[in-house]
DNA sequence: AGACCATAATCTAAGCCTTGAAAAAAGTCA
DNA sequence: TGACTTTTTTCAAGGCTTAGATTATGGTCT
């Protein structure tokens, strides 16, 4: 029925002040003339609108460039300093933090590592706790700058303002994690699934730039993905949408942790994978487990290729999307030497169609993206919002 | 990064005015004080709206209702002849044309049988205009008060002006469908999949009502689905979403007729429940096979039901859907009796969660949704634009 | 019957917002 | 220095929504 809400002409220049900031924020620096251009607004309104934003130190002027024989063009760009946000990556194997600020550049980061069968959900929250006052407290900025604090956790998250976490690999069923975190802080908090916040990233940043329908596949110890529709992430009715982990792609398969069988994650997970090959590995231990046996080659390998390949053709039969983007430690790991086997088995289980076959490419952003994507989720409120930082003051 | 556009003041009442009639439309007879609580328009806006709606003769007054000691509310309601809609259902073994009134009442229908084997696109386009003028001429519409004609297809309709078809089942590779009927009639044409269709008239009047997260599968021959993320219909990145009956639930298992092996459609649509109960039905006669099926009993079903449950299953996991529909001729006839096995296999095959289960319900409104669900791809148009019917002429 | 009350719908003044055109600003080139 | 370019800013005009006042319509009480 699509979402239609009632709007005031307030509203107009509440969305078109977003529309710009968003534009500089993703199109680098720009003129007014640029602007004028890149949204559609006339000039009147660019001027008067960016004339705010830069009262309110949100954009910052960045040099001018000639243009032949006429007025210089200013250059506008958003302000990095105007605020930062903090990005928490919880992992299996440690809770890392990360300071960025607004230009996504990171200025403080801290780690602390947790053991295996040690995921105690208070545990987490103090390292999480700590690493915010040390991020702060070596990148000098003081915690009324900082416009909030995303979380990344290996689970899905329920909506809610506890922000109920269920994650099987950490023994979590329905832990507080938002209200937990809350307790100790008072920064504004956004939680999401691990494989999300990256694929988010990926979207902002990485390989899924500019693109309006993708799926982002998260490979780690288990397997998750992002689902980009329309420009923007699908979640679904109750968060929990994108558990690409648990597809079922054999009937009465081999056992996945979940307790259930035959799923995608029990096969070509890191886990999954190790396990076939006859390999026990900490959660710790996976990393160069795998590297090893990518190393030393195994028939397993074979079978996890067309198995992904499997995968991801249901993908593209159920999604369609422009581009598939492989993610994750263990996704990049096997990524680098079979990344055309996949290719080749998506392409043998899809459909032909006159299309031409959906681009399978890795994230752009490494391993480490989920802490980054997090902070996005600061962001994202800040350029959806965008309103202006004294507000309430001056009200 | 989601969908922004400039808007100008007048944008605003094109917007609210499209509210207004989606309000009305869906919402019943309503007064104008019961439009200002469901739009959250102020009175004076709502009254200078549906006086321009009423002038048009968009909108007609539906009689009184008087208010404990006050002036009676008048009620208003969206006029049903103002305009028409066609509506085709083109499917395996007949050609259904239906003209219905703006309040999806059906005026007149028109059928054509096509035989196996002879579903050349010419032979259907044929069809397809006849039954235009027969509906036309038998319920006496001039075909000037038709908004347009919707058509639903078994196959991937590839976005662009010509409406390439992509229809295994048909032979069809490519075929430029919406060419070809372009060229027998001027009426605005909306060419899509039939199992999108039939998931957009479930969604509209349906099971699905009001429902802004759900998957309708469409299970005949073979096997569809719509996918409804945010009360839209998700159509993917080249209209091809939605291939449910090609999702692979085994790797390297039954051969489908799509040239691939393990589909979901191989198992659970008529054709491969019937093949692998060891019974060959040309398409014509695969209802009443599967009727006999389910009549005599067969230890094939129980292995359907199960298999069914597992592809809801997935479903589940990548979509989280507030709800799953089951519908087409197929879906309809196994969901009499297995509705609870299915239900049941579908949890088994779920993640365990907090969360109850996901309601599985059968489709409202019977087998021959897919005409009138082709239909309201027009009515959306209609409701989209809503542009005064003389906009043009008074230009 | 008439005064009074309750609810619905319309009217009106005020305030915003965008636009397009004109004016101003800031250079280049000859 | 003056003519010409290109970018920004300024400003009057037109359109929209809103809140509150006003009119319409019927019930209720005495």
């Amino acid at each position: 029925m699509s979402r239609t809400e009632r709007r005031t002409v307030r509203d107009l220049r509440r969305g078109h002040r977003a529309m710009l900031l968003r534009a500089l924020y993703f199109g680098g620096p720009a003129s007014r003339h640029d602007l004028c251009a890149a949204t559609g607004l006339s000039a009147g309104t660019v001027s008067t609108l960016t004339a705010d934003l830069l009262d309110e130190d949100v954009v910052i002027e960045a040099g001018q460039v000639d243009s032949d024989g006429g007025r210089p063009r200013v250059l506008l760009r958003v302000n990095p300093d105007h605020g930062y946000a903090i990005g928490v990556d919880v992992g299996e194997t440690q809770v890392r933090v990360e300071l960025f600020d607004l230009g996504m550049t990171e200025r403080s980061g801290a780690s602390y590592a947790l053991h295996s069968a040690r995921h105690d959900p208070e545990l987490v929250v103090r390292h999480l706790l700590e690493g915010i006052d040390t991020v702060l407290a070596d990148s000098g900025v003081p915690a009324e700058r900082v416009l909030g604090v995303g979380v990344g956790v290996p689970g899905v998250v329920e909506a809610g303002p506890d922000a109920l976490v269920h994650a099987t690999t950490f023994g979590w069923h329905a832990v507080p994690f938002g209200a937990l975190v809350r307790a100790g802080t008072s920064l504004p908090l956004f939680v999401d699934n691990g494989a999300k916040t990256m694929g988010q990233a990926e979207l902002w940043f990485g390989s899924c730039r500019g693109v309006s329908d993708a799926v982002i596949v998260f490979i780690g110890s288990g397997v998750g993905c992002t689902i980009v529709a329309d420009g923007a992430i699908y979640r679904g009715s109750a968060r929990a949408a994108g558990e690409l982990g648990h597809l079922k792609i054999a009937a009465g398969g081999r056992p996945c942790r979940c307790g259930g069988r035959g799923c995608f994650e029990a096969y070509v997970g890191a886990e999954g994978i190790l396990d076939r090959a006859g390999i026990t590995a900490d959660s710790a231990d996976q990393r160069p487990a795998l590297a090893r046996l990518l190393e030393t080659g195994s028939p397993v390998l074979a079978d996890t290729a067309s198995l992904i390949g499997l995968g991801l053709s249901n993908l593209v039969h159920l999604f369609d999307p422009e581009r598939i983007v492989i993610g994750g430690w263990a996704g990049l790991m096997l990524g680098e030497s079979l990344l055309e086997p996949i290719r080749a088995a998506t392409a043998a289980n899809t459909m032909a169609t006159s299309f031409p076959p959906v681009p399978i490419v890795l994230g752009a952003l490494g391993a480490d993206a989920v802490a980054m994507g997090a902070a996005t989720l600061v962001v994202e409120e800040f350029l959806r919002g965008a309103q202006p930082a004294g507000a309430q003051a001056t009200a």
